[in-house]
DNA sequence: GGTCACACTGACAGCGCTGTCATTTGCGTG
DNA sequence: CACGCAAATGACAGCGCTGTCAGTGTGACC
């Protein structure tokens, strides 16, 4: 089959390809029954007009890019359905990209990607929204984008976010209703705002009650799942156990039960087990993970849906705070006697 | 910044823009110095020519499309992530879009999506990649594309595949070999050609050993996590219970796992549970799961290097299969006294 | 030194649309 | 019924490349 194009319609139609290009683009000044004409020829003919041909044209591509370097699988994919969501109901394209360099390398590649594919704009996901460079160098060249959790401080791009800290907070304060006040805590990857951020809302709250994270139980871990085995290997080697681990996200979590199931430590009889995130495999682990619901697939879809206002208006919408909230289910309970 | 053109290129280098074309796309009878020249002008003005004109004039998108339509999470996530690997290899672009619809609406649409964006060809996967008028209607309109375990019967397109019934028959008789005999089988989701033929490898391997299934020790799932809790509860609670529980998907058995601990089933000392696809998932379950290692990513970075190798050389290469591997992990054991 | 072949280079059309601006049409008005 | 004006329509350039084909330079050879 041979492409159908506008002029086959416009022949079809008996108008031109103007007129054809009107109708395709619901612009006014065109009579109600030419329209119907037009789209009478463009049904028969399954007429589908080419988006390069388009973008070239109308400097505009109706599509956005999706750039990543995520090390937790499920948040991840929650942003990605978001953000293609908001694209789909909009009616444009989302092309998702991976970059893994860093520096001045990770700015010549974005700037290529969104150079040589025409990208009306970015969504830019953790960890690559805090990147200052990058930033600097989108908004230098003008290129549009929304940050998805860049971390505080004003951006003049849209931007989503939650509340990482007063999240992290309560869910410390959930614990230590329930009796702990030795707290383990699991940092998420470094590079990541939320990591510093959770960590911070778990200091206050526990400086809140006097309590200081003792030495030896505050580690490092990277949000992977792997990271999380690492972690509790750790902290569980150690007498005494702490009564309580928050692992700054699920798939951290998820390494912490397992380990704990391993060295059969009964949650949350012996230990209890916090994670954040509320993804997937939140509800699929024994027991059930107690955790902060963290609206990835909203902050994407929202995130998009900015980018999307400001690209047709310019005018940069005020931050939004996606609500998070807490969701308690069997893996935390009070502390052992 | 104003876009960068081969004009610009051309002009700096003092030569025409058909030269820089050629430099651009590695064409022969370019003087070295020449090319030297261009390629200076190119660095000096970080030109990145616009793929939009070049697929326009060209008429090749470099650009591949990943259609879906899965309920199983951590199997796209892994298809899409091998789809994309091949295709930065090679330089092209990888355009993901999930379908919901199915019948002659698909197939508009996918058309449309391949019209519209000029996508050179498409990756196909399950469920998608079963049905006969999607398929029909591709070849019929010579839309490149290539099929990720569409079931048997010959494609005249490239295809990857994995052997299903092998791989359920082997996991089923590691179970029997167990001492097993009162096995239950949860069924993927009937769209799904896997689904049959997982289930299928399981009653041969029973059938071998003598065995019918019993009635009721066969459920319908349908890939979902939610389904395998689903079919879970109903196996669990009839008297006696089965000593093992064969989930043909990973989500479904982190669904047969979590019912059994609810239930203060010992796993496995009172009950094996089995999976299939060796998902991110079934390293993090407690006890680890038992499974078919799939080799998702794999499965779809072959293929797309299939469809690759066809849209340059235009022979359909044999169907590739995919080697699978059984993975004993700790949720099955010998059959309880 | 002339000829020829071949490596190299450039002019120009055109991919399928949209933007700009000119032109035509329709309709109310005096 | 001519006139004026807004609504409707069309002609045409051009977005940034590649393909085609014609043209120019260069060296080998007799």
């Amino acid at each position: 089959m041979s492409r159908k194009t506008i002029h086959d319609v416009a022949a079809a139609a008996g108008v031109s390809i103007k007129t054809v290009s009107r109708v395709l683009n619901d612009e006014t000044n065109v009579r109600p029954d030419t329209r119907a004409r037009v789209l009478a020829a463009i049904e028969a003919l399954q007429f589908r007009p080419s988006l390069l041909a388009r973008s070239l044209a109308g400097n505009r591509s109706q599509t956005l890019g999706f750039i990543y370097d995520d090390p937790s699988v499920h948040h991840l994919t929650d942003l990605q359905r978001g953000a293609m969501a908001r694209c789909r109901e909009a009616g444009n394209r989302l092309l998702v990209q991976p970059f893994v360099e860093r520096g001045a390398e990770l700015v010549r590649e974005v700037v290529g990607f969104v150079t040589q594919t025409h990208l009306d704009g970015l969504i830019v996901t953790p960890p690559l929204s805090v990147l200052p460079d990058l930033a600097t160098a989108l908004e230098e060249r003008g290129i549009a984008h929304a940050r998805i959790a860049p971390g505080d401080g004003a951006t003049n791009v849209p931007t989503t976010d939650m509340d990482d800290v007063s999240a992290a907070r309560e869910m410390t304060e959930h614990l230590l209703g329930l009796g702990h006040r030795d707290i383990a805590f699991i940092i998420g990857h470094p590079e990541h705002v939320s990591a510093h951020q959770r960590f911070m809302g778990f200091r206050l709250a526990m400086e809140a009650h006097g309590l200081l994270p003792p030495a030896g139980r505050v580690v490092q871990g990277a949000y992977s799942f792997e990271s999380g085995v690492a972690a509790a290997r750790k902290l569980l080697a150690a007498r005494p156990r702490p009564t309580a681990i928050f692992a700054s996200n699920d798939d951290m979590a998820a390494g912490v039960l397992l380990t704990a199931h391993d060295l059969g430590i009964a949650v949350p009889g012996e230990l209890s087990v916090a994670g954040f995130d509320d993804s997937f495999i939140a509800g699929t682990l024994w027991p059930r993970l107690s955790t902060v619901h963290q609206p990835s697939f909203d902050l994407a879809y929202e995130a998009t849906g900015q980018l999307l206002a400001f690209l047709k208006t310019g005018e940069v919408p005020p931050r939004l705070r996606v609500p998070h909230r807490l969701v308690v289910r069997a893996s935390t309970g009070p502390v052992p006697a």
